[in-house]
This record gives C-alpha cells, structure tokens and sequence, in this order.
DNA sequence: CTAAAAACCTGATAAATATCAATTTTTGAT
DNA sequence: ATCAAAAATTGATATTTATCAGGTTTTTAG
C-alpha cells in the first residue's frame, strides 16, 4: 500500500512529529491488514509485536470480566494507534480490540517504534503526553462509572460518542451500536439500557431509528448526564 | 536535606534510572517540604511546574463531581512521584493529592525533568512504562467500578489496600480511612460502607477495630470480590 | 480534661437496578 | 426473498443501594 510519508492519517495523530525519514522507515516495514466486523485485531493476555494505525473502520476496546461481561473501555476511530500501551510498557495487552466496521490498518513492528524513540526525542515526548492524556481520561471514567447513576452514564456516553463519531448527513450519531453493547459501556442490564434510552425518547431528548440515534436536545441530555432532573 | 543520588527512595522509583550526575542536578535545585495530615499537595485543576518524590507518609488522590461528592482515584506511599502525569502532559492536575499522614516530600522542578528525559532515552522509556503501567490500572478499575457491585468493589478495595499499604505489627492493614473515605474509594453511600463493612465482620472475613482493619480470611474476600456468595 | 464537632451506626423506607420470562422485531446468511 | 438466529422490547418481580432521621461514639481543638 501507500508510503507513510504521504499518508493523509499521519497528520492526525503522533506520527505528525516524525520527519520524512522516519516515516519512510515505517513504509518499509509496515504491513497493511484488512478487519472484518466483528473480528478481533488484539486479544486480551496476548503480547504485541508491534502497534496498529487505523486507516478506516471504527473499534472498541473491551475487558472480559471474571463473570463474563465485557466492559467497554473506549471508542477509537480513523487515526488511533491500537495497542501502543502495551508495546511501550512491553506488557501483555490488557484490552480486547474488536471491529464495529470493516477496517484498514497498518501494522507497525515494535522494533521500529522504538527506533523512533531512540532517535526522535519530540516523538517521545509525544507519545508520553499522548498516554497521560489518556490516563487522565480513564481517572475521569473511573469517577463518572463510580459515583454516576445508570441514568446519567447514560446520557454521558451518548454524548461522548457523538464528540469522538460525529453524527452523519442525517444528524444521527455516527456509530452503530447494539444495545448490548451500549449496556456493557455504561456497565448495566442491556434491559436497563433499553428502557432508559425508551424515557430518553420519550422526554424528546432523542430521536431513536433501531441502533441509529440523533441527539435532539444536548442541552438537556447535558443536564441529565450531571443529575439535574 | 540529603543528596538525591544517596537518598533511598530513588531505588523504588522510577528515578533508579538516572546515573549519578543527574541525580546530583536533582539535588541541586530540589526542595524538601514538610506536609501536614488532610492537608492538599496538588489541587485539581492547578497547574504543576514540578513533581513530588514521596519520602514518607500516605496520601490520596481524588476527583471531585459535580454533584459534590469526591471520587478517590488512587493511593499513594513512600517511593511513589506525584504529578508527573500532569507535567509531563503539560495539562493541568485532573486530580487533587491529599496527606492522609503527616508527609515529607521533595519538589522537583519540570525543567529538571525534561532535562532528563532529553538526556536520557532510558529515563524516558522508564516514565513512559510507569505511565502505561498506570494506564492499565485504570482500565481495570473502570471495568470493576462499572461490572461489579458495591460488596465486590469494597471485598475488592480492601485487598487492594493491603496490597499496596501492607500490614502493621498486629496484622492490620497499615492505613486509616474514614468510613467516608472508603465509601469514596468504591463509589457508594458511606452509611451502606458501614453496613456491608459490617456483614463482613459477621461473617468472620474482618475484624474492625474503629478505623483499624484486619483480614481474616483473605480467600473468602477474594471470592466475595469476584461474586461467589 | 472537656466540650463541640465530626464520625459512626442503625432502622425504616424509597428509589434504582437486575433478573426472569415471554413476545415481537430486526438482521444476516443462503 | 425467506427463514432461522440474534436482538430488542415489555411486564412482573426481586434485589440492591440510597436517603432520611435519630441516637451513639470517637476525635479534635482549646
């Protein structure tokens, strides 16, 4: 495929701080992979070899629970690199990644991420404040999952989905998930789910189409998601 | 007070990688200063020009909600650096740190840091694991605060600060926490705290002296936090 | 040491959420 | 387009958790 000096994800993420020889290194060695729905690209307790660049497709990443749920832990869409905690800490992947859409990635191998450390300290520098942000996102999960009610994790995620998918030409948020999967991200009954997104429709915050939704009055689902109700 | 590239604790952290010069800057420029108990170190929202080595004492770092209640996030001993995911992000505090003992902690300006990460990719590589590492300890927490139930989460809490804070002379785990603090850490109503600390001192898992606890039966706490009951 | 404040505890009740069971609707593979 | 499988929905009920109110105990400041 494509060189990834020229490539147009590189200008959304980390690698915008590589220069033209870095990128040409990761041409080289790089592998391009197509993911099918549903499919998973890592697999919890596996160790990685390398870190993902998502071209095109959406994923989630998910936890398996002792019980067996799975939890939700994030979205990522176009542009996320997949998997570079775990290369970095050269721990075993602690996340699931799975497909909600065919995808395009381009595997990096770990060998070369870390030439790039070595060599380019504003790369480093990048991608250490890129894993503080997202640790800094996960203390806020941990707090909205810890002292938020159903209700208004509810109203949180939807919002949050429409920040990271954006909505389509018809103004529905531009992801399509099950209802069960939309319990397992807030962490509850996917009957419980369902009703709440039934009241939400109800009170003409949303408009619900199957698994498409638009949002019809942020404001108020803003009010919900902070417990004025 | 001392020199850093003597001082004990740079070999429980992250420090260790630091080679005798670096350390000697360190000392150069660091501060001691001395914290009282319930006293805040950081406060959310603030922004940080350094990091604080931990000496000695215990602290908290919490998150506070927009319906006023406080989310404890994490805890924190001896060895531990607080602040650097603000730092080194360059993002203002998410969190604010709070002594739970009297504390003694030496301030480190960011400009040494960056120093060091510039001059050494191997101190680089070492916060950038750390920081990982601590990435996946907040996805386990999100997925545990939003799958299990309150008596889970406090069996669950309960093994965590043993772990982490280890036990005194009589076998206590060698941290006091407010019946309010601990419902703050699991995310529930401090009076329902109370009633499940209880229901596990009847059935023989505890024993609780005022804020002095002891685990009796380490196994059975441990199925009680994975929902074998 | 002592008084005030804070923390702790208990019971009663209300509210939120999970579970179970049955039915309808949607999706995906042929 | 058809049909089986998966997903979505609804109602009834059980369980968990929060809230409120009152009293007791412990901690802390002076």
């Amino acid at each position: 495929m494509g060189a990834c000096e020229h490539c147009f994800i590189k200008n959304k993420n980390e690698f915008s701080t590589l220069i033209f020889d870095e990128l040409e290194a990761f041409t080289l060695s790089k592998t391009t992979l197509s993911i099918k729905k549903g499919d998973d690209i890592v697999t919890e307790g596996h160790v990685m070899n390398g870190v993902y660049c998502l071209r095109s497709g959406k994923c989630k990443m998910s936890k398996l629970n002792t019980n067996g749920k799975s939890q939700i832990v994030k979205f990522l869409r176009q542009g996320n690199i997949l998997g570079q905690r775990s290369v970095l800490s050269e721990e075993p992947s602690g996340l699931t990644i799975t497909a909600l859409e065919d995808m395009e990635v381009c595997f990096i191998p770990k060998k070369k991420i870390m030439e790039a450390i070595k060599k380019n300290p504003v790369f480093s520098l990048q991608l250490i404040k890129n894993i503080s942000h997202q640790l800094n996102e996960a203390n806020e999960s941990i707090s909205m999952m810890a002292q938020k009610s159903v209700k208004e994790r509810l109203a949180d995620v939807l919002l949050q989905l429409y920040r990271i998918f954006g909505s389509d030409s018809e103004g529905f948020i531009d992801i399509k998930l099950t209802r069960e999967e939309m319990a397992n991200t807030i962490g509850t009954a996917t009957e419980s789910a369902i009703r709440l997104l039934s009241s939400f429709k109800a009170e003409g915050l949303l408009e619900v189409k199957g698994r498409r939704i638009k949002i019809l009055d942020k404001d108020a689902l803003e009010r919900e998601s902070q417990g004025y109700n």
